[in-house]
DNA sequence: ATTTTCGTGATACGAACGTACCACGTAGAT
DNA sequence: ATCTACGTGGTACGTTCGTATCACGAAAAT
């Protein structure tokens, strides 16, 4: 039944199968068939809407990257209304941490294709490796903005808090992968550090 | 030339040139043949060092993490006689900065395996998970006497001070392996952390 | 001196992969 | 009503991969 079909959605399905196939198998494993397995079509429907594998691989990366930008925007939504800057960056750094199937398949696959982009030129130029710059300078400014209201310890340098907290957040998030730590304590050790660098809320 | 040949350094020599060839291509790109022009022999010799690829793998991982134990054991002699805990610490987390060619193969090949192993339990089971563990053992005894001999910030744990810097120190490194940062960054942020858990040095 | 074992080369095999090709039915255009 | 373009299935092709097989020369053992 060959009726006119949307592209867009088409294309983002199956760009959602490959993801959860890369999440079981690894990216590296995963190929053409099993992404037409998973989305329930034929091996020719994905080279008809991707023309090469390469093309499925960027959209792929793109949507995880969309999934996750949306992941995030959800975690600081539910920190509550009018979030403090320290609620806001805590939502921030713990979304990266892998604490269930679908963080999980969001850590996993962005160290893949990081690892990938290191001998493939075509996903080095991809813009995902600017994502982690945007965090960056998010969470420098709100540092910044919250050391002029005074809730820093004094002496804290903004710039060089964001980088590390974030860096912090990233490897604690591969430890948690890779079975070394668990989750909850990923987040203490994230809580503790934010402890060290936001002063205690002045008593009402 | 059929003379009696030493098995053990043969698979050394084998797996140096699985790393160069991974290093060069990405782990997921290497087959068996590349190793074996890599090693300029044949083939064959490779499968007869090594049974099957998995065992060559397995054994080119822990080769690595040898030689990066080796790596970690140099820079922390070179930072002087008697070195104090903070140089200690500083040389070992500095020693996974990608800076140049050698650490960069580490951290890329180290995080290809760390990826593999999220999908692949015969990885999962190799002991170089541990490693990490080890590391934060030594940070965290490391900082627990410096905090025992006053040369700490009043109030820090040792534990997650030892956990937050390692795992920072594995987050910067991959920031600077997928060029998002220079090595030279990196190291200050990890100085500047450093500094906020080491107090100053009292004059004589 | 003969036999056995070891190191090595060349080559072949079956599987899996990405891609290309061919065929066909249906929906919209004319 | 005819034609054209789109969506889809099936399948074949060429390559590459890990592995297995065959052959052979030289050292060691007997």
């Amino acid at each position: 039944m060959p009726r006119r079909v949307d592209h867009g959605e088409r294309r983002a399905e199956i760009a959602k199968a490959l993801v959860r196939a890369a999440g079981r198998l690894g990216l590296h494993a995963v190929g053409m068939r099993d992404v037409a397995a998973e989305a329930g079509v034929s091996l020719r429907l994905v080279q008809y809407y991707f023309e090469s594998k390469e093309k499925l691989l960027l959209f792929g990366l793109q949507q995880l990257a969309v999934r996750f930008g949306e992941r995030v925007s959800a975690r600081i939504a539910a920190a509550g209304p009018d979030p403090g800057p320290r609620e806001v960056i805590e939502a921030l750094l713990t979304a990266a941490l892998p604490v269930d199937a679908e963080s999980r398949t969001f850590h996993h696959l962005y160290t893949s294709y990081a690892v990938l982009s290191v001998t493939d030129e075509a996903l080095a130029a991809q813009p995902f490796i600017k994502d982690p710059d945007a965090a960056e300078a998010t969470v420098t400014a709100l540092l910044r903005r919250a050391a002029d209201a005074g809730l820093l310890f004094p002496g804290t340098d903004p710039a060089a808090a964001a980088a590390g907290l974030l860096a912090m957040s990233a490897g604690l998030g591969t430890g948690v992968l890779v079975g070394q730590r668990s989750a909850e304590s990923a987040a203490a050790v994230l809580a503790y550090h934010l402890d060290r660098v936001f002063r205690p809320a002045a008593g009402p």
